[in-house]
DNA sequence: TAATCCTTTT
């Protein structure tokens, strides 16, 4: 035999199982990266992967990028990417998808930018990627180049590109754009419909929202699953459509999106019922969720707030914390709104002073804002203008300081200090919000304290200089009506001289009981004619305390107590008005809520 | 191998 025949075949059979060897070995490593679920895992896969030298492999070092992208460890995946050779479309796209899923969005645009920098063209992948970074940080003026330059290269026709595009624009607020995308769409899945439905309900539109809804139930493309149900659900909490949200909860259970297998819906639900004024239905609802998290607690805790029913506030708080989950910034605007709300001062002034050191929530504008409110409520104006005044440099934005010096504005018109008034309409001024909203107030300020010329002088500045509110207007539906207000114009409503009639009948009831303080929005509406708009606003509030609650086009609710800001017991007060109305007005409809608990309805059959 | 949607705030 020729010896170097043999050498050659016992070569070639060696290379042949090394060659196997490896193979199997790349293919064990990337299906251990992808199947890892701890960091000590990847990176002892990752240590394999370079002693079989596949680090420079793309392919493998992708799915290392990639696994440690599913760890949230951007830092590690960074590294990868940063050794990898030719790091190709999938390995840019990672990255920045990682960049993402850390919270770090503004760095997935960085990402991005490089990435165009370098000789690697973005494709569908890389645009929906880079457009969600967008879309977290609201940034339209990216957001909008980015989308001019997925028109240019070919890619404004991918479902998933214009699915992210719609939620760009409907998080930037440009709804009509987001619809235009929507509409440009060649075809839908339920993630476009539910883009869409999401862009209405967070920007005010509850009533396109339900709209698109039916539509897309007509269609029958699909059965709207638990992300498109809790957008609807919400769309019916910023109407305050209570049948609309009992509809919905109805698909919800049909679905087998029940409160018990969902918590997303649950909290969803939790604030639909309590935004409609039925804050004991958030209750049956929450008490059915199995263990409720950080959000449907908040939910609860923020709708019973709301209600006067601070002590409920203050149980469910001390429950969640006996239960190990820690409350954010949100908890605590609950709590102290609770506090507020129930005349339960000091302990919300405690609560204040001991949420950074107990629970290690840094207290922030909204917070101080809370508690500004609840001292202008006993009459402590001056303690509320101290607070705001020390904290006043430590808020970074415009809007909260602005918020800050609204509440102390309307704290000190109702109590008569002038003074305060003046400084916090300046404030309110410098901060370059609500303006218009400022001057008005100031002005009813001054008519409040008798000092007409003042207030008429501010009028006229305001009339020289062009600025103009906004009348107000807000809304409240009732059975099957809905009755908008105007501010400024009762008589516009059919119903005007009924709703004045029950005003009337309400101020008499609240003076009875002692309610005197309460300034009173009737007796001032023939004295000056420029400051109506307010006080009828006043009116509509009023209102509102009779039913509930009422909305804003902003989508804001306006709050059942917000008039009643000298009570200490508003839940008390609230009673008393609902004893008065609800023999009148309100018929509650409960047996539908029944209905869909038992039968095979659809949401179509009740719209 | 990589992508899109949800709930709590003043």
């Amino acid at each position: 035999m020729n010896p170097n025949l043999l050498i050659t075949l016992s070569s070639f059979s060696l290379s042949r199982q090394h060659q196997r060897s490896l193979f199997h070995t790349k293919a064990n490593l990337i299906q251990k990266l992808q199947t890892s679920k701890d960091l000590t895992s990847s990176t002892s896969t990752h240590s394999n992967v370079v002693k079989s030298g596949f680090l420079h492999d793309t392919f493998t070092s992708n799915h290392l990028l990639n696994s440690y992208v599913r760890l949230l460890r951007i830092d590690y995946a960074h590294k990868v990417f940063d050794e990898m050779p030719e790091p190709n479309v999938v390995s840019w796209t990672s990255l920045m998808a990682g960049y993402v899923s850390a919270g770090q969005p503004e760095l997935a645009i960085w990402v991005f930018q490089k990435m165009q920098e370098s000789s690697v063209f973005p494709n569908e992948f890389s645009f929906a990627t880079v457009i969600n970074a967008c879309s977290s940080l609201a940034n339209l003026k990216v957001g909008r180049r980015i989308h001019a330059l997925i028109e240019v290269m070919g890619f404004g026709s991918n479902l998933v590109v214009c699915s992210s595009l719609v939620d760009m624009y409907g998080k930037s607020n440009e709804v009509d754009e987001a619809r235009i995308v929507f509409d440009s769409m060649s075809s839908r899945n339920i993630i476009s419909w539910t883009s869409m439905i999401t862009s209405y309900s967070q920007n005010a539109q509850g009533h396109h929202a339900l709209q698109l809804f039916r539509e897309f139930n007509h269609l029958k493309l699909d059965s709207p699953n638990h992300f498109m149900l809790s957008s609807v659900i919400n769309a019916c909490a910023s109407l305050g459509s209570l049948g609309a949200g009992k509809a919905t909860h109805g698909v919800a259970i049909r679905l087998g999106h029940d409160t018990n297998t969902n918590d997303v819906i649950a909290s969803a639900l939790v604030d639909m019922y309590a935004k409609c004024g039925c804050v004991y239905y958030s209750e049956t609802v929450f008490r059915k969720i199995p263990n409720p998290s950080l959000i449907p607690y908040t939910s609860m805790i923020v709708g019973a707030a709301k209600y006067g029913l601070g002590t409920l506030s203050l149980q469910l708080f001390q429950e969640m914390i006996d239960r190990k989950i820690k409350p954010n910034d949100v908890t605590f605007v609950g709590v102290l709104h609770a506090c507020s709300h129930s005349g339960f001062v000091d302990k919300g002034l405690e609560f204040l002073n001991t949420m950074n050191k107990k629970h290690g929530v840094m207290p922030d504008a909204k917070h101080y804002t809370c508690v500004a409110d609840m001292l202008g409520r006993v009459g402590r104006v001056e303690e509320a203008y101290r607070l705001a005044k020390s904290v006043h440099d430590h808020i970074e934005l415009n809007e909260g300081k602005a918020l800050l010096w609204g509440t102390l504005l309307s704290a000190s018109r109702l109590h008569g200090r002038v003074d305060i008034a003046i400084e916090a309409s300046k404030k309110l001024i410098e901060s370059n919000q609500q303006v218009a909203g400022a001057y008005v107030t100031l002005s009813n300020t001054y008519v409040l304290a008798g000092d007409w010329e003042n207030a008429h002088s501010l009028r006229s500045e305001m009339k020289h200089s062009g600025i103009r509110k906004e009348p107000g207007c807000s809304w409240i539906e009732i059975k099957e009506s809905t009755y908008l207000f105007y501010a400024g114009d009762v008589s516009n409503c059919a119903q005007g001289s009924e709703i004045v009639r029950l005003l009337r009948k309400l101020e008499e009831k609240m003076k009875e009981r002692g309610y005197g303080g309460v300034s009173t929005g009737l007796v001032f509406i023939d004295v000056e004619e420029e400051a109506k708009e307010e006080i009828v606003g006043m009116h509509s509030e009023r209102l509102a305390l009779a039913f509930g609650l009422m909305n804003t086009p902003k989508g804001g609710i306006i709050r059942i107590m917000k008039n009643l800001r000298m009570c200490r017991d508003c839940h008390e007060a609230f009673k008393m008005i609902s004893d008065i109305v609800e023999r009148e007005f309100v018929v509650r409809d409960v047996n539908r809520f029944h209905h869909f608990k038992n039968g095979s309805c659809t949401c179509r059959d009740f719209w």
